[in-house]
RNA sequence: GGGCGCUUAGCUCAGCCGGUUCAGAGCGCCUGCCUUACAAGCAGGAGGUCGGGGGUUCGAAUCCCUCAGCGCCCACCA
């Protein structure tokens, strides 16, 4: 120990040079080797890849600091440990700023400056803002093996994209076809279901009359059809509902359930179509809910999934009405012409009700599905689009969870998935967007040729003609269509090298929820369908993280906490000890943005208090060697013992909670073990010990022991507080004869060490405590000043705990300025407190001048009301017969234990006072 | 329409496969301390009929039912 540490933590200080230290050490790089070669058992997580363009927010400062816990916790436990960090393209996300841009600045469109120099500009883009949050990541501590950073659009991680896209097609789980899918009109491209977000949303459903024909209108009322209404020019109707009116343009056909007996006689008559003077038929069809309205429905085949369905089952006609913007095309009358569709639902309702052809509009709360990355409403639409067959993909990660083989924490998360992978739908993964991995699919453009060429490599001329004009679809990849592959893709795949050998599968997945469909479940499927086994076993879904009202965070509201300016406040490790502790199993974590101080204090406090053990640790170890511990194994006193059973237990504890996934269980139990037991006790009691007030061999003891726990202690809290432990560890002095780990990096994970386990130590230093509270809490009751010595005097102690409290004297008085501890009766000794421990000890305190005669009285008056109560509920328990027959035979004994215990401190105290008001 | 989560101290949350003098932690509050590790601290305290109601049980914060409030997810009811 060189440098003096001051009395408070520095975050700013040590913890970049911490961090660049262990990196330049090559700490946080795994080589497969060490796999392959040295037989070490992996671990691995790989990391949810931020968007490229993306800033560190507070949700990757909580996803990372727990994925940097469990590498950190697993490296020490000798795994090799590899954390694969990298960024996601994001499509969609990443176009939209670019192109935000491109039209702050120079005003043009994507479309104006062409795809090439399009796409050119957004790797300009990404090149320059890229992997900026990769570096933010450092600033939390977060270790993540930088040699193997990877982007979503690299060439080896195309490669595998590609290799993906033809063996899914070789297979038949890729194919093209005109759906109705989801459309953004303002991105300009198809969306799978999961990226249309249904947003609740007050809207309006209108009714709308449908003339018949008169022929139609004949037979109808021939058939009794009672919901029809008629005109006032005679013509007859049927009422249909819709929310999106403006698509009655594009209308081919109306519907009724085919056993609805009120439509037995419409079926296959023609309507009318308001505003368009065309006609379209009557169909049945199962789909239709009878009670649902009017139990007619209309059918606009092009712009409602269910509608295009029953199109398909009945031969209507597809009738596309909106262009790709989702105004309205030359298929509708023109006067509706080039309308966007909103204001095409207004002109088309308003034409309505002038020809008298609305029944009537009411508030409707309905979801509108959104845009999930520019919030427009989206549009159901017909159009080209490739998809991915799901259901073969999904049985083998149905199977999974089912199995067990991968596992949800919390628990109920698999539900979700399950049922999520039940009625899983195909996905639509072709985007007309630029930015992304292109389709590998090329079109021959020959005089009849028509053919369709899937390849991995890129072709140069048609295969079928050997014509050269062939085209590649202009299409590019959803961005999942490469997030999907990420376990295996950043280990080179398809490639079988070694670092996919050592490293798939993976072990963890931690992430948010919300990415659950997007992105876990399909990693799950391509890890069984490209590498017949899982991508991970456990996936740990954390809580999001929101403000002190519980929104989200986000942008516009204002309310996000930029890390790194907590970090920059109050350090990386009081920002991780805090959104750890508040980990809570599936819970969201309330930070308040606008109060940092409170927020983040608990940490900051946390990390300073750690500095300061360790100061006091040092400076009490000082110079001299330390004796390893096996070398004062014979002569450990009963505080030793105490802390190294504690250690004990903590280690196992805090191990456990890690296993289980319970971080916040693991930051209380580490927090209460260093802070409760370490610090507020063993260090207090071991002081006088320390200043080598009970002789050397006492302190060479203690500092051997000191030396040792601390030791342990900042390897359990390192994964937790990575760099105010490492800096304290750099400087603890080691036991002669022992060999140092080079780093506290990869020390080896404390053990839970079952024979350090001492039931006798713990006892009696819970005794002690006992004493020392009670007699503090005395001493404060009667105003004793904190610089005044007391003395004790306890009645009924055995010899045993005689003798440890008598040797144990040096710490009592440093602890509670107990002055002398005197044994026997306490009648005779004057004026005084009294208090009753646990194990029926009097304690009384002679205080003649302060102790108040009456308020003592009333104090144990209390305490026997107090006492009496328990043992009033004890004895009713004891006293029912249920109870004793019923409850298992330990439980009965406790009772009577506590019974007995109660009785006796009762009258003792009853005795006391008694006495105290006689004498 | 289904499914899930939450409701415990003034605030934020633990505890919840029933039984440790089970009601806890942090923050806040009150009292006393700048005691040579730490005032970002130490010591002592106040504060909750565990959302309401019902049930199961010898015993319920913990299990079941129900109601209320808050939040989330899924879904093609036009």
């Amino acid at each position: 120990m060189s440098d003096a540490l001051s009395p408070r933590l520095d975050p700013a200080e040590i913890e970049g040079p911490l961090y660049a230290r262990g990196r330049e050490e090559g700490r946080f790089h795994t080589p497969a080797s060490l796999v392959l070669e040295e037989g070490r058992e992996p671990y691995v997580i790989v990391i949810p890849p931020p968007n490229v363009t993306a800033v560190l927010h507070m949700g990757h400062g909580l996803n990372n600091t727990v994925q940097d816990v469990f590498i950190r916790w697993r490296r020490m436990q000798g795994r090799a440990a590899l954390w694969v960090p990298g960024t996601d393209h994001a499509g969609i996300a990443t176009q939209n700023v670019v192109e935000r841009r491109l039209a702050d600045e120079t005003g043009e469109t994507r479309f104006d400056v062409g795809r090439e120099a399009f796409v050119q500009k957004v790797w300009e883009f990404v090149e320059g803002t890229g992997g900026a949050i990769l570096d933010q990541l450092q600033a939390i501590g977060a270790s993540c093996d930088w040699e193997r950073t990877r982007f979503t659009l690299d060439p080896g991680l195309s490669q595998a994209v590609r290799e993906v896209f033809v063996r899914l097609h070789e297979r038949g789980l890729i194919y093209r076809g005109e759906y109705i899918i989801n459309w953004c009109p303002r991105c300009g491209t198809a969306l799978s279901n999961e990226e249309a977000e249904g947003v609740e949303s007050d809207g309006e459903l209108h009714h709308l009359r449908y003339p018949l024909t008169s022929v139609a209108a004949e037979a109808a009322r021939a058939s009794g059809a009672e919901t029809l209404g008629q005109l006032e020019d005679g013509r007859w109707y049927l009422t249909v509902s819709t929310t999106r009116p403006e698509t009655m343009l594009g209308d081919t056909g109306v519907a009724v359930h085919p056993d609805d007996p009120r439509y037995q006689g419409l079926v296959g008559l023609e309507v009318e179509l308001p505003l368009t003077g065309r006609t379209i038929p009557i169909v049945a069809d199962d789909w239709v809910d009878p009670e649902f309205g009017t139990g007619m429905v209309k059918v606009t085949p092009a712009h409602d999934p269910n509608d295009f369905e029953i199109a398909k089952r009945t031969g209507l006609e597809v009738l596309n009405i909106l262009t790709p913007e989702a105004s309205t095309n030359e298929a509708v009358p023109q006067r509706f012409r080039g309308l966007n569709r909103f204001d095409a639902r207004k002109a088309v309702v308003a034409a309505l009700r002038e020809e008298g052809l609305l029944a009537g509009s009411e508030p409707h709360r309905h979801g509108v599905p959104r845009c999930y990355r520019c919030d427009t409403v989206v549009e159901p639409r017909l159009s080209d689009q490739w998809f991915v067959k799901m259901k073969p993909l999904a049985e083998p990660a149905l199977a999974a969870s089912r199995s067990g083989e991968i596992r949800f924490h919390p628990d109920r998360w698999t539900k979700v998935y399950e049922e999520w992978l039940e009625n899983i739908r195909d996905w639509c993964i072709s985007r007309q967007l630029w930015w992304g991995h292109r389709i590998p699919v090329w079109y021959c453009r020959a005089e009849g040729c028509g053919e369709v060429m899937v390849e991995r490599e890129d072709p140069t001329k048609c295969r079928a003609c050997g014509s050269a004009e062939i085209e590649q679809d202009p299409d590019v990849l959803d961005t999942w269509f490469s997030s999907w592959l990420w376990p295996f893709s950043v280990f080179d795949w398809p490639e079988e090298g070694d670092d996919l050998r050592a490293f798939y599968p993976g072990h963890t997945l931690v992430t948010a929820p919300e990415i659950l469909f997007f992105w876990v479940a399909r990693m799950v499927m391509a890890g069984y369908e490209f590498r017949g086994k899982p991508p991970f076993r456990d996936i740990f879904l954390h809580g999001t993280v929101r403000d002190a009202q519980g929104r989200k965070m986000s942008k516009s509201l204002g309310n996000g906490i930029d890390p790194l300016e907590v970090v920059d406040r109050f350090g990386a490790d009081a920002l991780r000890y805090t959104v750890l502790s508040m980990c809570g199993v599936g819970t969201d974590i309330h930070l308040d943005h606008e109060d940092l101080e409170a927020a983040f204090a608990p940490g900051r406090n946390f990390a300073n208090k750690v500095w300061n053990a360790g100061r006091f640790t040092l400076m009490s170890v000082g110079e001299d060697e330390v004796e390893p511990l096996d070398a004062v194994a014979d002569d450990l006193e009963v505080a030793d013992r105490w802390i190294l059973s504690r250690l004990g237990s903590a280690s196992a504890g805090i191990t456990d909670s890690l296993e289980r996934f319970r971080i916040h269980d693991a930051v209380d139990r580490a927090h209460h073990f260093f802070w409760g037991d370490f610090a507020d006790w063993y260090l207090e009691l071991i002081k006088s010990r320390i200043r080598g007030e009970e002789g050397e061999r006492s302190r060479a003891v203690a500092r051997a022991v000191l030396v040792h726990v601390f030791d342990r202690t900042l390897r359990l809290l390192h994964p937790l507080v990575p760099f105010v432990t490492e800096h304290l560890w750099d400087r603890i002095p080691w036991p002669r004869g022992g060999e140092r780990p080079e780093r506290l990096l990869v020390a080896p994970w404390p053990s839970s060490d079952p024979e350090r386990a001492d039931g006798a130590a713990e006892e009696r230093i819970a005794r002690l405590q006992e004493l020392v509270t009670t007699t503090r809490s005395l001493r404060k009751e009667y105003g004793v000043g904190e610089g005044a010595e007391v003395e004790v005097v306890l009645k009924g102690a055995e010899a045993s705990m005689q003798e440890f409290f008598r040797d144990e004297a040096p710490r009592l008085a440093q602890l509670a300025r107990i002055g002398s501890v005197e044994f026997g009766e306490t009648e005779g000794r004057g004026v005084g407190a009294t208090a009753i421990l646990t194990a029926g000890v009097e304690l009384f305190l002679p205080l003649a001048d302060l102790v108040d005669l009456e308020r003592e009285g009333e104090r144990l008056a209390e305490e026997i009301e107090r006492l009496e109560a328990q043992l009033e509920g004890a004895r009713r328990k004891l006293s029912n017969e249920q109870f004793v027959s019923k409850a298992p035979a330990e439980v009965v004994e406790k009772e009577r234990a506590k019974e007995a215990s109660f009785l006796d401190q009762r009258n003792k105290l009853r005795e006391k006072r008694s006495r105290l008001a006689g004498g």
